[in-house]
DNA sequence: TTTCGCGTCATACTTTCGGGTGATTTAGCG
DNA sequence: CGCTAAATCACCCGAAAGTATGACGCGAAA
């Protein structure tokens, strides 16, 4: 359990925790150095340049490592292919003999088109309740018992493109 | 023209020469604060740290403005009518385009058909568990949310019947 | 041999669906 | 006017769907 929780803590902190056992590496290293830096105590700018460009790379790599890289959207057009041997026109006849309101083929259409109940409910200024109310006419209608075989049977009696 | 070349110049090396400029000043503020330090010396590390800090933030804020933003191509569909009214093929293209693989493929069929994850389970003799881990599969790689999303997806990509 | 994609399964959880029931309002019709 | 169909919304509840994560075996590819 406990090592399961820090293998999860070090996956996730990897990066972090790599940088600052690295950094106090760094700094005992140093440390160690300053004892050869005290006599010839001259050359620390040589010194604070080496550390300045030594973090400066390390602050690149970070960068690399932790930020979502910028995006270029570059827009590719490619076919989708679509059985259109015409105008789709709503099978009337169907929809009357199953008593299928106006609104109850809206909303139909909708779930055709992948939408949630929410969404849908929102698209036609309603409460989600009443989509609600309408889907499950439909489903007794159709006699159905989900949206996919409502919209795959709606296809079928051409209720809906 | 001089003055136009200068400002030429630095308009393209901006980023260098304010970096170079940044550094010497820093380099030269870091000279005079040495004499204090020289008195306490046991700061050091302190010292260090903060270059060190320092030049992290500064390799970070230049990865920020010098990496090159990478491409993301964002397909756009444009519709192809087909004359095609007789028999049906899986579009093989679009199908290996988008890594479905043949088993989810079927789940998928099984899915447009209107059958609850349950049913599919069973008329493939897995769990349930495991239509649940394709129909997941499906979705990431179509793109989409719900299984009338996908299967809406799937029709205009013809992927199924 | 190691790596990788695929298929399989599981557990735990959140969200969405769908069923059941009832209520109100509005418009049309005899 | 009463009656009815349609549209609206509400509350409850169980089932189904979907998310997240991890694990295991297996065969092909590197």
């Amino acid at each position: 359990m406990t090592s399961n929780a820090f293998s999860g803590f070090y996956h996730k902190h990897r990066q972090e925790i790599l940088y600052g056992v690295s950094l106090a590496l760094l700094l005992f290293l140093l440390r160690w150095l300053e004892l050869r830096f005290l006599i010839l105590d001259h050359i620390i700018e040589i010194y604070v340049g080496a550390i300045a460009l030594l973090f400066t790379g390390l602050g690149i790599w970070l960068a690399h490592k932790l930020t979502t890289p910028k995006v270029e959207t570059r827009i590719v057009e490619r076919e989708v292919f679509v059985t259109a041997g015409g105008e789709f026109t709503v099978n009337e006849g169907e929809r009357m003999r199953l008593g299928i309101s106006q609104r109850e083929l809206e909303v139909l259409q909708l779930v055709a088109q992948g939408l949630s109940n929410q969404e849908v409910a929102e698209r036609l200024f309603v409460s989600l309740n009443t989509v609600k109310t309408h889907s499950s006419r439909i489903f007794e209608k159709l006699e159905v018992r989900s949206r996919t075989q409502a919209v795959e049977r709606a296809r079928r009696l051409r209720l809906i493109a």
